[in-house]
DNA sequence: AATATTGTCAAGAGATCACTTGAATACTTG
DNA sequence: CAAGTATTCAAGTGATCTCTTGACAATATT
């Protein structure tokens, strides 16, 4: 049929999608941006690579429509383009967890053993904000923190968790909290807590999926 | 950090998921497989390629645990490995629809110019299709409506169309629908129809989301 | 056992990709 | 306007990807 051209076109153009995503380090910056928009250079830092190289897959996201731009000076933010990019980050990161082979030991290697770190759902933490029982603390990055959090949380950077352990009451029913499933802020809390004695978990997965929920937000520096 | 490698080996691997549908080919070997399962000849007939390179394709998206097979005699049939994979998939053709510029372009070469066509949702077919007031032709190849058909709907394959023309009553208000909404075989039938002087229209898209939203579905030969 | 059918593997050609390096551009501040 | 900061572009290298060709493997039929 004449039609192969086209057709080939268009899926084509449907992969071109994939391949946005089809890089590690591209997935990560749609991870990261899952909590808010960012310059290039601190995008950079994040993902570990060299500016030149950060901007080139920031452009190749960005013709793919995944991303937006905005520019504020010398510096340019970029941020992802709506809800069903996150959608389609995060039906992938299932996919992944479900159904790719050793998926589970990488996660295990890079997170460290979650034998000792505790979970806490969704659903039981909305129940214990609203009851004001629990200490929630938000340990990612305090930009991301401005940028959105869960309502009632305290934004304690993990980098500066060790400067607030004197103000969590030792008695303390502690949440932490971060970017999603796959980031170790929140176990390494966990843990440092657990090691000065304080009853700690973590939340299930992170700020994004929280929002997703429609559970309540906040935003600001506090 | 010195965790560093361990997240780019766990991005690789959420990269991995995403490198699998990054090719059109293996895009449209999984928007196939959505209709059912398939031998490797088959699908490597329905894709335009080779025999040994469907194979290769079929075999990175196993790899990937996309898909599942199934051996009968010297047949191998190859399926998506479950449910979530085909979220996945719906979910990225409906970001490339909203985002990748050029994309209707290309969907308008594939499938023709859709002014003549008209659509009927989901809701209205489901409703007419109580009330018993409407002719549903199912279009597809006979194989994939075997495998699971809107309840209610007759199997009339595209290129048998004109042998089943005598046995449409004139003034029947004819629905066809097919794989989705990327799938000509519905669009050219009733275009057909219409050069006939049948009304007929399209369904919004094809069997599989209308599985998804569970409405009535049946399968086997009639 | 011989033959046919169906699918997989291996090697190779040409294209594309990820990252580096160094230069160019856009904007701000002095 | 000059100098500085943030980002992008261009060229190059080694690795990976897609498709082809031809051989090989597994199963069924005669």
């Amino acid at each position: 049929m004449s039609d192969r051209v086209a057709k080939n076109a268009l899926f084509d153009s449907l992969a071109d999608v994939a391949k946005a995503l089809a890089s590690g380090r591209r997935a990560e910056i749609v991870d990261l941006l899952g909590q808010g928009e960012r310059s290039v250079d601190e995008v950079a830092v994040e993902i570990g690579q060299s500016v030149a190289n950060t901007s080139q897959h920031l452009r190749v996201l960005l013709r793919s429509g995944l991303l937006t731009t905005r520019r504020e000076g010398t510096r340019v933010f970029y941020a992802l383009a709506n809800d069903r990019v996150e959608e389609l980050w995060r039906v992938l990161r299932d996919v992944a967890a479900e159904h790719v082979a050793g998926f589970d030991d990488l996660a295990r290697a890079y997170l460290g053993d979650r034998e000792g770190v505790e979970i806490v759902s969704r659903a039981e933490l909305a129940r214990r904000l609203r009851q004001g029982d629990v200490v929630l603390l938000d340990v990612r990055p305090a930009v991301e923190f401005n940028a959105g959090h869960i309502a009632g949380a305290r934004a304690v950077p993990l980098a500066e968790l060790r400067q607030h352990l004197r103000s969590i009451p030792a008695d303390a029913d502690v949440v932490a909290y971060c970017r999603g499933p796959y980031c170790v802020y929140a176990d390494e809390a966990v843990r440092l807590l657990h090691r000065r004695g304080v009853v700690a978990r973590r939340l299930e997965d992170g700020f994004p999926e929280w929002r997703r929920a429609k559970l309540p937000v906040a935003r600001g520096a506090d």
